[in-house]
DNA sequence: CTGAAAGCGCTAACAG
DNA sequence: CTGTTAGCGCTTTCAG
């Protein structure tokens, strides 16, 4: 088939071994000899079969994305981090979608580890029952999560400050005078959702403002968009809303469009991720916004570092900054 | 260290190949010991070990996908539909983004193709020299393209038709009234550009219009806004745009905004792709519907019918179908 | 139907 | 500094 390394090895006369060492590390090597494989290697157009190296090391290089959709703007921006830093450290990403489907989730993972991938990042144990948490450690894997579970976990996770957000969002709402808010957000025990929840919680109380209402739904466009109309309808006194995603915002957004409703003068809408299009949409929405390449980014290397490191040491637990990003979707509540 | 196929097949009473045949694949073996090696597989957590099975198959189940940007929505929704048709056939999926660097492109390739992948998936080819096309062929890996780059090649591709869409946009707008046109687009020598620009031309010359006023710049949203500021300030007598693709749309639609101009009260802009964000932004843009999902899996589809056959046989050329999707950016042709 | 043997392509001691 | 010897964990003839 291709040229092995025994063939080069043949080729420029020396063993195996010491054209291993010429074309892999920098042992102890004489630089002659080296020169000489090298310049073989090229010659014969050789490919270093990484499968076989990996068999022997036990290091694929490899390492596994599970997230629910990449087609979720904030994943792909993740995605996005998480190649670059995986690439910068000489490993491949193997992107994987359950769609929060907790049995798709543990068959990739078992294909995953059967794969010998060095280690995986995923977003979506949230779905995961104390069993399955079980499983996950039993593959003896090293993982990183990209969010908070509520479940307290020995996982190392990398996460944005969601609390810190949904405090914010609370408090940007609250200055401007706002004080019947609604919070729509995604299905209830959904660790970063909650946690901008809490925050907002949080914001409002400290502003002496009665609780929100909150609705729960699906965390998506359509989500966002059937919570609106029947919101819509039902509580006319509303005059601020804190979606818990930009995707939910926009799905609010369109629901607003249909009835006419204009952002800001009749209502306020803030968002949370601040993805791409919160800049693009019209008015452009007010988000905080999430640090999502550079989670992508820090994920990979608290993984690499937990590889390195032979899967030993504690979990760590990272929290990135978040920020208000104030646009053109909020203003004072409307006088009538 | 993790329990292997040896482990099991003491463990069961049998000879390693024996365990083996029982766990891979079905040929003749007993079903009682079937039964039992399998049975102590499952007490004993066996994971078998991919890579050296791919050490001796020469399959490693994995392909990559070599994109330009993930974040880019429709790589995004390609890249869906290429690892659920992977997922499907039992494969993985390496995810790369090379920025249509080809530097980075060819780094990727030859590292791909020392980890064995089994075939690439890639669509940047368009900034590939004729050398590195050849450096491509050497890597003797299966290909398939994801547009149909200018230079003829011996690679499969599967692509949209983006002829009969520029055509289908040309008629509309032509249907719609307009005569004084612009098109919008990305650096030339754009394989699925080019094909776009050719269809819209054969349109317009059929409907007996002046060709259209051209303009190329970077096909991304802020291309799309750059060129939009310059052509509104030199161009007023145009009263319809047909950008390249979505995201140029957006970005016209941005610098429109800014200069208080409405669709389609002032000016007719219709897109390309039909990315989700195009029902979202308002007003809601009209577009060509480009099937994404099905682009990246039929690719895959095909690549794996290639790695099937060993890499042998003729090369195919699949493109799918497009369609104008009207929604409310396009109108006739402001009276003044 | 099952065992023995050989080897996929590479790295890693261990001597020399 | 370099060759020899063993495997990594699995599949695959080839006998029996």
């Amino acid at each position: 088939m291709s040229v092995t390394l025994k063939d080069i090895a043949r080729a420029a006369g020396v063993n195996a071994s010491t054209a291993s060492r010429c074309l892999s590390g920098f042992q102890g090597v004489n630089e002659g000899t080296r020169q000489r494989v090298i310049q073989v290697a090229a010659e014969m157009k050789y490919r270093p079969n990484r499968v076989a190296r990996g068999l022997v090391t036990g290091r694929s290089h490899t390492i596994a994305l599970l997230i629910s959709d990449i087609r979720n703007p904030f994943f792909a921006e993740l995605a996005r981090g998480a190649e670059d830093a995986a690439n910068a450290a000489g490993s491949d990403l193997i992107l994987c979608n359950s769609d929060f489907d907790a049995g798709k989730q543990m068959k990739y993972l078992r294909s995953l580890s059967e794969k010998r991938v060095d280690g995986i990042l995923m977003n979506s144990v949230a779905s995961l029952r104390r069993e399955q948490l079980k499983q996950l450690a039993d593959l003896h894997l090293p993982v990183v999560l990209l969010n908070k579970p509520e479940i307290r976990t020995e996982f190392s996770t990398v996460s944005s400050d969601n609390f810190e957000g949904g405090r914010l969002a609370g408090a940007h709402l609250a200055q401007l005078g706002h004080r019947k808010i609604a919070h729509i957000t995604g299905p209830r025990h959904h660790g970063n959702l909650t946690e901008r929840l809490r925050g907002f919680l949080a914001a409002l109380k400290s502003a002496r403002l009665p609780a929100p209402l909150v609705l729960h739904g699906q965390n998506s466009f359509s989500g966002g968009y059937d919570l609106a109309h029947i919101f819509f309808a039902k509580h006319p006194e509303i005059t601020a809303i804190f979606a818990g995603n930009d995707a939910m915002a926009f799905g609010v957004g369109r629901a607003a469009a249909e009835l006419n409703l204009q952002f800001p003068r009749d209502m306020s809408l803030i968002g949370f991720d601040d993805v791409d299009l919160a800049q693009v949409v019209s008015p452009p929405l007010t988000s905080i916004h999430a640090p999502k390449y550079e989670i992508g980014q820090v994920a990979v290397e608290t993984l690499l570092k937990i590889v390195e490191r032979g899967g030993a040491g504690p979990p760590e637990q990272r929290i990135l900054g978040v920020k208000l990003v104030v646009r053109k979707s909020c203003g004072p509540p409307r006088t009538k």
